[in-house]
DNA sequence: AGTTGACCTCAATATAACTTGAGGTTTTAA
DNA sequence: TTAAAACCTCAAGTTATATTGAGGTCAACT
């Protein structure tokens, strides 16, 4: 039985056991592993094995995922994890403090724009040219002509 | 001259202006106009022309998109402006409240995430099954085998 | 009147993030 | 030992949200 059920020292877990304890797919699995966003070994009848850390790993993805990150963004954050070892709490907890820092920039950002959205769209303003949402105030409304409203 | 500049009564702009004003191009506008979230009318030239307010429209769809709310969403809240006349302060400030709820609620969620994300990626504790993040405090950890993180 | 820039349509391409399926192998369990 | 379940690879398909390009028309300016 070579799911999680091995003896505890170094398991080595199947795709289909992490599929399931994780809630995506094998299919999700594979394509994280061609994205480089988590890794695997083979056995002898090349099939997939895995260490348990890499629960955590989809579960830190699929958090991240959910506050709007980019894979590509995570692939770059995970690459903090140690390479040669096993993550302890305190790789987590530094990744965690970089989540943290994201969703609170992330959090501000949307607490502006709904200022905003309440302010603007419902202001009866019909002048673009001279609404406040359509200039300048946070680096919006651009050089070219103006008219550009809440660009990140 | 066919720009913004005609009579300010019933003002008919091109799709360039519009492109301009609004910030996206003018191949965004044709693929909204076949999602239905803007249209226009034609010219003798079969052109499209369009009214003023398409603009506070494109505006609101940028706004809500940064909100991470999706087109089709988008298009049925925008449903509900007024098809026969052009919207006033009062529509579009409906409009706004409802956006105004939909970020809150996101807001939470984000809030929520972060301090879930700071509570257990960082914990330390390594065993899946025991962990508070992996069981159900809040939907979370479905049906079939637990271990699922932050389901939306 | 002619040139140039703006527009038109429609099909194809792009990117992210997966999913599905075909055709074949390995593992598990009765 | 053999059938079923799980796994493998690789290519193609899917959805959302656009962008690009080809081939052709219209409008504005000189």
């Amino acid at each position: 039985m070579p799911v999680g059920q091995k003896k505890l020292t170094e398991a080595n877990l199947t795709v289909g056991y992490v599929a399931k304890r994780s809630g995506v797919k094998v299919s999700t699995l594979h394509f994280y592993e061609t994205k480089f966003l988590i890794k695997s070994w083979r056995n002898n009848g090349n099939q997939r094995r895995y260490k348990p850390d890499v629960l955590r790993r989809v579960a830190v993805i699929k958090a991240a995922q959910a506050m709007g990150i980019t894979l590509d963004e995570i692939k770059n954050t995970l690459a903090n994890l140690p390479d040669n070892r096993t993550p302890t709490k305190q790789d987590w907890s530094a990744l965690s403090k970089h989540w943290q820092a994201k969703l609170d920039e992330r959090i501000t950002h949307m607490q502006r724009l709904r200022d905003k959205v309440d302010g603007c769209i419902g202001c009866g303003c019909l002048s673009l040219t001279s609404c406040p949402m359509y200039n300048k105030d946070d680096h919006l409304g651009d050089d070219k002509s103006g008219a550009v409203l809440l660009k990140n």
